[in-house]
DNA sequence: AATGAATGAGGATTCATTCAT
DNA sequence: CATGAATGAATCCTCATTCAT
């Protein structure tokens, strides 16, 4: 019955099929079987590979942590000046919040399971902490932290919003933000 | 047998009850059974008493935001001065980041369900609008949008974080948001 | 869909499919489905009679155990001397170690619970202790204990044998742990 | 790749560790996962040592009746005297109905494969023999079939009990059983 | 000779919902 | 008006076994 011949990459493909269906339904709404069928793998192959949902879910949004992180580092990596960093943030403030669903809700999923479990909480201090060095390569580190909460809200307003504000606040924010404090408040 | 009109809170009593367990086990694990042995009440009555669990979801996170709205008004209501009212601000993000997991979580539950289905942006949307002009009381439309935004980044990574900040960053980042502009940028 | 009309009887019903299939395959072999299918009930019906199987279970024994305490009542009551009691404890065994490999089955799985769960324990106890409370309408407190543990022995014996001994040997075996002691040892 | 035909012991091993499993969890809860996971070996050792489960239990079980057999033996055939067979058995009831559980499940579990299953019942019927054969060093036939039996009953009822019988009351259904008949009954 | 990979069948249980009363 | 009874669908997970290597 079982052919047993290896699929390496198997589980990759698991991998992403839950972490598409999670952004489709969400976490409550992902389970063996439709993460199986959308895969094309026997609903037997879920627990083989995975030790439960849980293993499962904590790989799928390690994954999908790391790639946001990935372009976070990318864009301010690039960035030379000041400048071009507060651009590069104003940029990932409209990516995350722009048109794809697909990260702002599966964000969101992550937040409310790390909200209720210290294990994904781990998961979103590491994306938090790496996104503050990131930062740091441009601002000091008060400002980075700082920097790095108004990007979360400016991202989330933004994406909740039936009318996104446009790119003009979020550079002002940005520039309150990073802008060198005045000589008198 | 009938025991007629009785149990008027019946109503309320559930929703109670369906919050409570939404904060404790999340909007997947909520269900109608535990929300009916939660409030005491027969299984047959929650269909009865609501049109199938998006209804009672419905309700249940109505209350909710409306409470945490509440809370956000009186506080910046009772501000007389900027600068009380940035203190009101700061009090509000560390009231919300602070041991109370319980509306941490619930808000995550929230936003989940608000980045994906329409009927709960509109809760988030009307939540979000509230705040503004509660904050447009002692700023202007722009500010008020940031400000917004920055409780809402600051808020989430101080209770995510596992140090949470202290009250200087927050002061600080509320000051950096609210201050005039400089004669020179 | 579901019709919602009663079938007072349908609990007594699983409780005797479960039994008979306990029989027939043992408790391992013993399952949600096999026992629905049985019985003639929907699956659903199961846990929602039954707390799970580890309740069904327990009724069922304690139903076994109930009927098998009430033919050993029985017996021993109807018997007037202490010869007709011991006539009756030897058609005991042999009613208890005969074709019926029912009883013999149902008794082990039994035997198995309780070596291993308190819970069944307590039916094994409360077992022993009403048959031995039958033998001491004929017998004193130790050679009832004695011809309990007797008649146990014999039935398992008798039952797992190829040759079952005859019937004198049971009678013998009675007779020496029943007869008054010698003058002399 | 090949490590030979090393482990010699596996194969014993595995059914140690089968024999644990079995006292701990029931044959029931026993499965080739479990076994291979206590018995440190892959997986796929079961199926290539063991015809399937069925050989596994079928040796447990051989192994671990053969181990009961040899005490009985070695104890019986260490009196010299009557009296000291009678002390013998004795001790063979206490030690069976004793602390240790271990004994008695697996005990009850075999009788309960027996009770079924015909091959498992050669088992117990070859055990019961060889008793046999070892109390009639010192007894007569007919007494010792009824001493196995007493046997029986005793542990079983002993372990069973939850304040089991002192000695004194086995010493004395051993004797019944195995004094010479007065001359007047 | 030995085993890691794989899978279909079946395990217990939970569930939202319906309906007769 | 209110609800206890009932159920089919779906949940996660475990399993014995097979087969290519």
């Amino acid at each position: 019955m079982a052919t047993g011949q290896n699929d390496p990459e198997r589980r990759e493909r698991i991998i992403a099929a839950a972490l598409d269906l999670i952004a489709e339904e969400g976490v409550a709404g992902t389970s063996h079987r439709k993460v199986a069928a959308r895969a094309g793998v026997p609903l037997g192959s879920m627990t083989y590979h995975f030790d439960g949902m849980g293993e499962l879910l904590r790989e799928a949004f390690t994954r999908f942590s790391g790639g946001i992180v990935a372009v976070f580092e990318e864009r301010l990596g690039a960035a030379s000046t000041t400048d071009e960093a507060r651009e590069a943030v104003a940029d990932l403030v409209h990516h995350l919040s722009g048109g794809n669903q697909r990260e702002l809700v599966l964000t969101h999923e992550l937040y409310t399971l790390a909200a209720r479990e210290p294990v994904y909480r781990e998961l979103t201090r590491e994306w938090m902490r790496r996104s503050r060095v990131a930062l740091e390569r441009h601002f000091d580190p008060a400002t980075a932290r700082q920097l790095d909460a108004m990007i979360e809200g400016l991202s989330i307003h933004r994406a909740l919003e039936t009318e996104p504000h446009d790119r003009a606040l979020t550079v002002e924010a940005i520039a309150r933000i990073t802008r060198s404090p005045c000589a008198r408040s």
